[in-house]
DNA sequence: TATTACAATGCATACGATTGCGCTATTTTT
DNA sequence: AAAAATAGCGCAATCGTATGCATTGTAATA
């Protein structure tokens, strides 16, 4: 581990030409370029210098070169700070979700960072490790840097949703993406959870398996809900006899899962076919079921609602999964955000669902 | 999908008590709180306001609560696009990364944000997609947003690295983690490849092989090198004979690895175990050879570095993996940065390895 | 030629907060 | 009681940029 001090020999235009004044500590520190220093050096204003450099029609051509020339030489680079605070915009957005580490988000974050810099804006992240605090604290933060607008996908314990409300004040547009709120007044992108969920429910049925199991995540979330009221209506539509015992919960847990599939699996008459929330249930679930000495794809069948990018290196993965597009929810969410935010009137607020699709693995 | 506007009854204190003022067109805007409204109410100046709301010392009790009541009761919260711009100093850090999906740097961003929010610092981010001109972008935004620092991994493309080394000049300190560049003058956070790999290769020895494949990265990634390096190395400590033909190279793509796998298998003597430079790689490189009737970790054994969470749920995984640990990378890449950021004196360089460690695998 | 039009530039202010310095009144010291 | 110290507050400049309006000079028009 050596201790060299970084000794730099510029080569790149930008960065040359700074001037560098002593200040009163005895240190060198460097004045960056401004309007006001091409202004000083061509002799006339710096408002002239502001219109030169923006193309202004009312300043002549002979300025407007010298103006820009002098400008390239001397590296100016505009200081954003100053343009966020005078014109009271950040060309940022704000993104709030629970975990960057989870696939999904990321996925979804780099979908919106892939839009947002398609139109010139920077991405603010904050992680809420499913806090509700945190994510209260996240929001006053990005209000006070005047982010543009804001995404995010709910903490599992949110129910107040005044944070985000009170943001409409500011002039701050939200949309919620993946974990959304419920009630249709806010702008939100999400899994289309019923066209997902009959798709997978149908295509079971098609195969000939008439008990299906659910295994959900916990009560109180708004998928959970979702899956079992789709469950129920499609088996509705056939007209076949819903057994509730066959809907399970669980905490998303290994044990957990453990657990509701114990219930499942002790029924009288056991499903031939378990819908799994997420494919970290799913592959604890299969892991359990060939520990019953259960063969998978055989005397049991899975499907469930795709996370991993890798079900397809599994040599027992599930039958299907329903990919959920986690970067072009981002990309829909930042999209209708920066529609709402460059759109002069107030727009209503939109709901947009984005379709699964069943992906058939074949076991390795 | 309705139409509903947001309507927005608000409950909390902070959104509550901002003047509206009808502007020009008609419609009503926000004019947020400032010190100059409450120096205004209370008929003191806003040098008096400012000192009060920080607590300074030469500003009297009775002011002092009289002025931070009323902030409170107005909802203020200061600008700190103003503050930022005023203090030169935007308690920002950028982030650059070739891709937001891959689990390594979701990993270790999610360490960066943690650092970062216990330091009240904000994460701004931004994906080079492996693009050089990209890569040079984002700099020059963050350069201009004025970040307080820079953390980087570069791209897969990146020589020049006089886009980075010109940050010095304005100031901006600049960590590198994983991808990082070979040249001691800059700060950088790595895993410790020599470490891993001779501890990889060792354990396969004392497990009696002697005939070790390795399959690479392309030539030009720095840890093809330094794999390559510590293979040769131990090799030569154990005195044993050094067969160049035992090192493959591969483009990271399922054919790739195939390639690389047939020229290793077809050798007069194959290798009786394989060290594989990814999850990834190894997951393709255990297909093949399973495809070629091979028994996995009997007749050959893979030993790779770990980028995947799930290894775990395989039923063909590698016989040991070599953690990364990447959160604990941008971890420690946030506190050097942090470091250096605070640090009145500048600071030499500093070089921070991370020692990985062998997990083993068992087969589900 | 007198008048008007317009092209090109400068002046002044604002954005919101911080901070060095100066001023006044009160309290403490001698 | 006079001098010195200090507590408490205001003035004004500053950060870098943008922009409405005034100003100047020149060219076009009548």
């Amino acid at each position: 581990m050596s201790g060299y001090h970084l000794t730099i020999r510029l080569t790149n235009d930008w960065a040359n030409s700074l001037n560098f004044i002593p200040d009163p500590m005895g240190m060198t520190t460097k004045k960056l370029p401004t309007i006001k220093e091409i202004a000083k050096q061509l002799n006339i204003s710096v408002s002239t210098v502001s219109r030169a450099l923006h193309d202004h029609p009312s300043i002549g051509l002979r300025t407007k070169m010298r103006v820009q020339q002098l400008a390239k030489e001397m590296g100016y680079e505009p200081n954003q700070t100053a343009i966020f605070f005078k014109q009271r915009k950040t060309f940022t957005i704000g993104v709030i979700l629970p975990y960057l580490i989870e696939d999904f988000f990321a996925g979804a974050i780099s979908g919106i960072e892939a839009i947002a810099n398609e139109h010139k804006y920077n991405v603010l992240i904050g992680q809420s490790n499913d806090d509700v605090e945190r994510e209260k604290a996240i929001v006053t933060a990005f209000k006070n840097q005047r982010v543009d607008g804001i995404i995010v996908s709910l903490s599992k314990h949110t129910k107040n949703l005044d944070h985000f409300t009170a943001l409409e004040k500011y002039q701050i547009p939200v949309v919620f993406f993946d974990r959304v709120p419920s009630s249709n007044a806010f702008n939100k992108v999400a899994f289309d959870m019923p066209h997902g969920t009959h798709q997978a429910i149908s295509y079971l049925m098609e195969k000939g398996h008439r008990r299906i199991g659910i295994i959900n995540g916990p009560k109180e979330m708004k998928s959970s809900k979702e899956r079992t009221d789709t469950y129920m209506e499609v088996l509705q539509k056939k007209r076949l006899k819903i057994d509730m015992s066959l809907v399970a919960y669980c905490d998303l847990t290994k044990e957990g899962t453990a657990e509701a599939m114990e219930s499942l699996l002790s029924l009288k008459q056991p499903p031939t076919a378990i819908l799994a929330m997420n494919d970290y249930v799913v592959l604890d679930a299969i892991q359990y079921a060939r520990s019953k000495k259960l063969k998978n794809n055989k005397d049991i069948v899975f499907v469930s609602y795709a996370n991993l990018p890798i079900t397809q290196y599994l040599e027992n993965p599930p039958m299907a999964s329903l990919e959920q597009y986690p970067k072009k929810q981002g990309e829909k969410a930042a999209e209708l955000l920066l529609e709402q935010i460059n759109s002069e009137t107030e727009i209503s607020p939109r709901n947009i669902l984005i379709q699964g699709e069943m992906i058939f693995h074949k076991g390795k």
